[in-house]
DNA sequence: GAAAAGATCTTCT
DNA sequence: GAAGATCTTTTCC
């Protein structure tokens, strides 16, 4: 019991719901280690997704597919997308309850070079969109359900911008709950995908 | 077993 | 701004 405890104390500021859990994220770092190199990058626009919601993978219950956004928050959930893209996941809240958060652009901090090599696009469009920033960070399927705690993909609470620093909207792509504002980014941030 | 939709990206006009 | 690429997962018959 307090080896279960211990271990999700960690991840406490990411056990509530999707929506803080989104916003709570924006600021945050992810750390990949790739061939030997360590590549670093800044959260700068998320989407917020959960059980209860229509447009969310976990909406009809637990599946082969959906399975990590599940476990306890601070796991990875990584989907292929169209059958082309990886699209990268921060579980929030609860074991059991599918929620979770979409990674959808960051602003590359370590290894930019790297990454603009890995996409083969220049800058302003190297990191803004979930699809590219899988790209770039070299995550794929093998990395869901793995924990963000632990090398080679890790995650660190960053300093959380001010409300009146992130802008909330309507997500991007859904034909279901299209109309629920779940999607935050960064004011003004250039590595945003879509204003 | 078949069909449709999909949390996207790129290219072309 | 619009459409094609491309293929897996899930659902439905």
């Amino acid at each position: 019991v307090s080896s279960i405890a211990s271990t999700s104390s960690a991840w406490e500021w990411l056990v509530t719901d999707a929506e803080t859990a989104a916003r709570r994220l924006l600021g945050a770092t992810i750390v990949r280690e790739l061939d030997g190199e360590r590549l670093s990058a800044r959260i700068v626009e998320v989407e917020a997704y959960d059980q209860e919601d229509p447009a969310s993978h976990t909406f009809r219950g637990p599946t082969p597919r959906n399975a990590a956004m599940f476990l306890a928050a601070g796991h990875a959930y990584v989907y292929l997308s169209y059958g082309i893209h990886h699209c990268l996941n921060v579980v929030a809240g609860v074991a059991g309850h599918g929620s979770g958060v979409l990674i959808r652009a960051v602003e590359p901090v370590d290894g930019l070079e790297t990454m603009l090599a890995r996409r083969g696009t220049p800058r302003k469009q190297v990191t803004n969109g979930p699809g590219k920033v899988c790209q770039a960070l070299g995550i794929d399927l093998a990395l869901t359900g793995h924990p963000l705690e632990q090398p080679p993909l890790r995650l660190s609470r960053g300093p959380e911008p001010a409300d009146d620093e992130i802008v909330t909207t309507t997500r991007i792509g859904l034909t279901k709950g299209a109309d629920t504002p779940r999607r935050f980014y960064l004011a003004g941030h250039p590595d945003v995908s879509r204003r």
